[in-house]
DNA sequence: AATTGACTAAAAAACTAAATTAGTCAAAAC
DNA sequence: GTTTTGACTAATTTAGTTTTTTAGTCAATT
């Protein structure tokens, strides 16, 4: 049996990303994780960010399944992006790899992660309007801007999970969900 | 007249916090635009932060003063919320201090910036939240958590506002007012 | 009593040498 | 013939040092 390399190699890399950040990993400490020499990452991947691209999108994959697990097709719309949403989220600041990311990004900046990061926000976002488009089609919505709506819907998780955590307590899923039923639903006036 | 020194120390601070932004202005520079000693400038404030805070003092006193020439006390509440968000932040936009300061922020992370920003953030939201409770107390809104709702609100708004500029053209007053007034007053499901 | 600017200690910038690193490619291994 | 490799290089980053700048002070001046 023949060591498939090109697995060894994302998975070194992923470890590594995970536990040291994207600058901190160095191709040779890949190469050597991964029991390959660093030659045979290049036949493979044209350059360090390819191999972090890589990464990367099968991130993204792996939170659409997180959150297509929650979804229950017979609840309300609402109910099922409050679920989709806060389940997001959560992947965010569970995922090893996310978090190093996260944390790399407001400590050093480093370009290349923020681009990663932003591209994994429109990912979401696009994911969200195509959920919302078919529930436009079936008559579930009202013909909304998708694509407004979705970024303002995933800006108003991020505000309620992570932003408000730097300054008060966390929330509970239930409070957001509270929250949320006030815009989702009844609208702010009496 | 003897000419009125702090006024001119604060004035020349303004314009050189404006120009060059909180760290690349030095004291002496402030001095000579001010046209007093060095020393004079520690006479009025303790140091360099202290300085700013006044100056920024008054920038938040300012932007209460805009978003009140905009209300209209017969209009509904939401449609003052709209107002009043859409002013600041378009002043946020406008001012030349508050320009720079954001710039800084973003460009090289200045921590007193950060901090002052921040404070700023927190005024505007203690504003609003105060707006709400008497809002709720004549029975114009439901009895909700004020201080989660501004919050949101105002994140929503900057989400809008600035956020969406980022990787699109930028969003009309209209439209933004169109936007929160699907999650204001109808809620999302048809 | 108020103002000043030369002065100082501390911080930041500029500079340099040394070390590290992404990516290459001729040679080795299959 | 194809794949794999690690020594090699040019470019970047880091670490250490010197120089410059700056916030804040205070004795002298107004």
């Amino acid at each position: 049996m023949a060591p498939d390399r090109r697995k060894m190699i994302v998975e070194a890399a992923t470890k590594s990303f995970s536990l040291f950040g994207y600058k901190a990993t160095t191709m040779d400490q890949v190469a050597k994780l991964a029991n390959v020499g660093k030659g045979t990452i290049y036949t493979f991947f044209k350059n360090k960010e390819e191999l972090f691209e890589e990464i990367i999108s099968s991130l993204v994959k792996e939170m659409i399944v997180e959150a297509e697990a929650v979804l229950q097709p017979d609840l309300p719309f609402t109910e099922n992006v409050h679920r989709a949403l806060y389940r997001l989220l959560e992947f965010r600041s569970q995922h090893h790899l996310m978090i190093k990311l996260v944390q790399e990004e407001a400590e050093m900046g480093t370009l290349t992660v923020s681009e990663m990061l932003q591209h994994v926000e429109n990912e979401i976002i696009a994911y969200l309007q195509q959920k919302m488009e078919t529930a436009i089609a079936k008559g579930a919505l009202p013909a909304i801007n998708t694509e407004i709506t979705s970024f303002l819907l995933l800006k108003m998780y991020i505000a309620l999970v992570s932003d408000w955590e730097r300054n008060h307590e966390p929330l509970s899923s239930d409070q957001i969900a509270e929250i949320m039923k006030v815009f989702l639903l009844k609208g702010l006036p009496r």
